[in-house]
DNA sequence: GCGATCAGCT
DNA sequence: CACAGCTGATCGC
């Protein structure tokens, strides 16, 4: 759950996932991606007024985000102001001052972020620094390599500030099963029961409205049946076809389901294999592995559209910004215990934590003691980090 | 009859 | 199981 305010310390003109409150006076507008938590204040009429009476001011977010967005009918009203980018394409903005004082520039560059469809991070460039925004983020050890617009030439961006999803920056969370293990366990458990006959069927139990349709789109190719889904859901992906191809809303077509179940009227002779996929009960149990039997007709599946402490640690350790603030607070943690957790990887501190000495003339040598770090690969190197916690 | 808000649930 | 919702009750308009 997010707890970002909506503002950086270097560009407090801009508001991303946040609506409410002072964001109301911001001159653009970001949206990482469209789950309502990310969402706060943006149906409001206070924020529909500052867009109608604004000239200049707009909302920035991606393809897809749009449409999901504008499908339902509380943000509807957005359809005018939305400025899509597209991924990894750098646009100039200009803030401008609505009372004739000086506009401001800033390059903005959105990167997949693999939390759920449209989702983005923005790169912020402007007379302030680099800033990256992460949104919520799925990404895999060594993505942030290929990610190009975050370097320059063959050397990572100067990343002043890193405003970043650190929901499960926990040592209780290192390692969670990466996406391709969670569908190859998922599509053992399908293969061995729907071709027992036509009338097994496959429920998927899935909570958020978006960050399944990963399982959704490879499932379907893979035993070529589209998978059912309530017409209500359906309706978000009307113009998003490279999700919607691959789902139906017609139940009796198809064997897998991830359709709302009370309305899915299926023969009694039906046999159900539910399948839940989860995260939270996978961390709590401490059961290592992709996949937990819990009854005979019953399975969780460990799936996750938040990067691990591990994926986390390895993301920020590769860009080395100057700062990190977490965008999400733990239960039960302050925002110090999670800084503290990635301190480490921080440009200008040495792995014991303490402050490297600050001299002008020692910049080059800064750079190697962080490149050597880069490529020694901080990977399992993380002894001691969590040594000042109490739990 | 429509939102907004909140408890309870998954 | 604060991952991200949904449903339904209640209150105000």
């Amino acid at each position: 759950m997010s707890t970002f305010c909506g503002r950086t310390l270097e560009y407090p003109d801009i508001s991303i996932d946040r609506f409410d409150g002072p964001n109301l006076n911001s001159k653009a507008y970001f949206l990482s991606h469209a789950h309502t938590d990310h969402m706060v204040g943006l149906s409001s009429m206070l924020m529909q007024e500052k867009f109608k009476s604004s000239l200049h001011v707009k909302f920035y977010c991606s393809d897809v985000t749009k449409e999901l967005l504008i499908a339902n009918s509380k943000y509807t009203y957005l359809k005018e102001y939305i400025i899509t980018l597209s991924l990894e394409n750098p646009t100039s903005i200009t803030l401008k001052d609505e009372k004739q004082g000086k506009d401001d520039k800033l390059l903005v560059t959105m990167f997949a972020a693999g939390h759920c469809p449209g989702s983005v991070m923005f790169l912020f460039e402007g007379s302030h620094g680099n800033v990256l925004y992460t949104g919520d983020f799925r990404l895999a050890k060594g993505e942030a390599k290929r990610m190009h617009l975050l370097h320059s030439g063959s050397r990572v961006k100067d990343i002043k500030s890193i405003y970043l999803d650190t929901t499960f920056c926990s040592p209780d969370v290192m390692h969670l099963p990466s996406r391709v293990e969670c569908l190859q366990a998922l599509i053992e458990l399908v293969d061995g029961w729907i071709y027992q006959s036509p009338k097994h069927m496959v429920r998927l139990t899935c909570k958020a409205k978006y960050g399944y349709e990963y399982l959704f789109v490879e499932l379907s190719k893979h035993f070529n049946m589209q998978i059912h889904v309530s017409v209500n859901h359906f309706s978000y992906y009307n113009k998003v076809p490279d999700v919607s191809q691959y789902l139906t809303t017609e139940g009796k077509t198809t064997q897998i389901h991830a359709c709302k179940w009370e309305d899915c009227k299926l023969e009694e002779t039906a046999s159900v294999l539910v399948i839940q996929p989860s995260t939270m009960w996978f961390i709590y149990n401490a059961k290592p592995g992709v996949v937990k039997k819990l009854d005979t007709h019953k399975y969780r599946v460990c799936f996750s559209f938040h990067s691990s402490c591990s994926e986390i640690r390895d993301f920020v350790g590769y860009l080395c910004p100057e700062n990190v603030y977490p965008n999400v607070i733990p239960v039960g943690c302050s925002e110090e215990v999670v800084v503290n957790r990635l301190k480490d990887l921080l440009r200008g501190v040495n792995k014991k934590n303490k402050l490297v000495e600050y001299k002008p003339l020692g910049a080059l040598k800064k750079q190697k003691t962080t490149w050597g770090r880069r490529k020694l690969g901080l990977k399992e190197d993380i002894s001691g980090l969590f040594d000042d916690e109490d739990d």
